[in-house]
DNA sequence: ATAACATATAGATAATTGTCAATAGATAAA
DNA sequence: TTTATCTATTGACAATTATCTATATGTTAT
């Protein structure tokens, strides 16, 4: 198993600003300057930590004109599901 | 939800040392100095790592004299996977 | 072309975190 | 009761990360 693959996904997961844009991604895709209606951080902390989500597999970007609409992955949700359950099977 | 309390269970998943860790214990209860032997970390280090995973619930110690047994919590694994599963699932 | 707008990048800084050396606490053995 | 052993805590430092301001890039509308 990669170590630091596995890291970078659930970072993903261990930063407050990160699991609310998790949460408002919940309810479909957004658009990034919605996303920063509801955050108290400037347009470029968002835009790193949008960052972060979308290396992480759990969210992805969709370019449409000058806007860039976020969503969650279900594939790379699915995967990071995967990950946890197999990361934290005992095996016997 | 508690944004705080998620980021703190997920914080046992993003360094590369503590899923190191998590990983040896998937073969069952482990010793702190036997965790110490195959990690290239100082002791304090360790202690600090098992911390954090006790913490974020995923893994118990049980003191027996001198030593402190880790192990995998079922319940604060299963827990982080309800989690995860609820965080990522777009509701329609 | 120019202006207005949405997002990304660069660079700086503050906060957090991972690490170590030194030490304390707790237990077992002599 | 001293000594050895295992783990936790403290304090310092280095690395990483979250944040900001300023600016660049790319897109649409005028």
């Amino acid at each position: 198993m990669d170590e630091r693959k596995t890291a970078l996904i659930f970072k993903a997961f261990c930063d407050e600003n990160r699991i609310r844009i998790i949460e408002m991604l919940r309810s479909g895709e957004k658009c990034a300057c919605k996303l920063l209606e509801e955050l108290n951080v400037t347009q470029p902390t968002l835009s790193h930590h949008m960052k972060i989500l979308c290396d992480s597999g759990i969210v992805t970007g969709r370019k449409e004109g000058k806007w860039t609409h976020y969503s969650i992955s279900p594939e790379g949700a699915e995967y990071a599901c995967k990950c946890l359950k197999e990361l934290t099977t005992i095996d016997s």
